[in-house]
DNA sequence: TGTACATCAGTGAACGCGCGTTCACTGATGTAC
DNA sequence: TGTACATCAGTGAACGCGCGTTCACTGATGTAC
């Protein structure tokens, strides 16, 4: 991989320091992004093609560094204690939320933004972190008892819940965060639990008109 | 409660189209909005302060509407059988999103946007969602092993997985709808059954040096 | 080792445009006496 | 029943501003011969 130019790295930073703290990817402008990087506007124009462009090179790196990292805590865990693998994956997870609150609060408002690519990029990385959660429990054999298609769905569950979850702990304080903390390890055991109990239906989404045994 | 003057009435439902649309609310403009309730922009001003005063309007409205509609399916529900109550209101929740894209499209980016007031004004919709539905549960004692500090978690961890969900549903095809559907009333009965559970433990939250027994 | 040329990152001025907001105005509807 | 006045929704022109994008340019770095 190139070296990333000195000039294409500032205006990535500061569009995501902006968007951050603004809220919101769509209501950035090109030049602010520019102004904050402290280049010309028209160098904008040398590294991305629009601000699209510039958005999914930054999905796509913090994706990069995001992946590997839970993967490498699930082993590490899974090795040390397997009970643990949630709790710490969790912990993992809002950690590095913690430390890259840019990145979290771009992908939070990108994935229901106006740029569909952009929508497209994030819903990936987001996949794919499901995918190879999948993957993760099947090869280290933490739930054996579920079928893999019940394994897929619940990390397609919990992937989806710990994203946005991610916003409101950048957001919290620190007895915010212990209890979102606290919570979504729970929700994580409780939905794994649940799959595998005594009442669990075979494969998960296998026909609506199954009634549900328990209600809310 | 006061007729609502037929300007306002158009300029929120241009605005809730346009965002909508655009898939986001940030992103609009105060002339684009008068432009497409045919008005004049100056009119915008007769009847709201600024944007974000015409979106928590907007919000307030729906969630005036959903509330209420939802809790009168709990009811009928679990009058007619306890146990459809999470599917039957799942389908009307996916039901009223389908028949009102707008609404939920601009909720789902608003929760994120750059306006404070409305972040603010959506969170207290589905708060208000979670705390209705916990009620409703231990009122219709549809869930009597949960003590009422678990119940408020798992409502909350639902109100939040499906409003997010819904987002997705509208966009579905027929199939994709189906699935959705299916996996979110799955999703619910898996966390109530594994919230009812042998293992479960205690209150949720109770501390997060508590060891997970399973993984994720 | 030098020279000529290509590539690349960045600059600065200029363009036309849509924006939010203001002002002073109209015309219809209610309301006090 | 009429009159005067207040309130309200909506209008149209005008303002200054920041925007995205274009053009022609500079200067540094690499590269072929």
């Amino acid at each position: 991989m190139d070296a990333i130019a000195d000039g294409k790295r500032r205006l990535i930073d500061a569009a995501l320091r902006l968007a951050a703290a603004k809220r919101s990817f769509a209501a950035l402008s090109l030049r602010e992004i520019a102004r904050e990087a402290g280049l010309n506007p028209n160098t904008f124009y040398r590294h991305f093609s629009d601000m699209e462009d510039l958005a999914i090179t930054a999905m796509a790196e913090v994706g990069a560094e995001l992946r590997p990292m839970l993967r490498a805590i699930r082993w590490a865990a899974a090795r040390d204690n397997p009970g643990e693998v949630a709790s710490r994956a969790c912990e993992a997870l809002f950690r590095y939320a913690q430390h890259h609150p840019d990145a979290f609060l771009v992908g939070a408002c990108g994935i229901t933004g106006p740029q569909p690519a952009l929508r497209v990029a994030i819903r990936a990385v987001l996949d794919d972190i499901a995918a190879e959660m999948a993957e993760d429990i099947e090869r280290l054999g933490l739930c054996p008892k579920l079928p893999r298609p019940v394994v897929d769905d619940v990390c397609a569950c919990i992937v989806s819940y710990l994203f946005h979850q991610c916003v409101d702990y950048i957001e919290a304080d620190a007895a915010g965060r212990r209890k979102l903390m606290a919570r979504s390890v729970q929700f994580c055991c409780w939905l794994l639990q649940g799959a595998a109990g005594p009442n669990a239906q075979g494969a998960a989404g296998a026909g609506r008109e199954r009634k549900a045994s328990v209600a809310a």
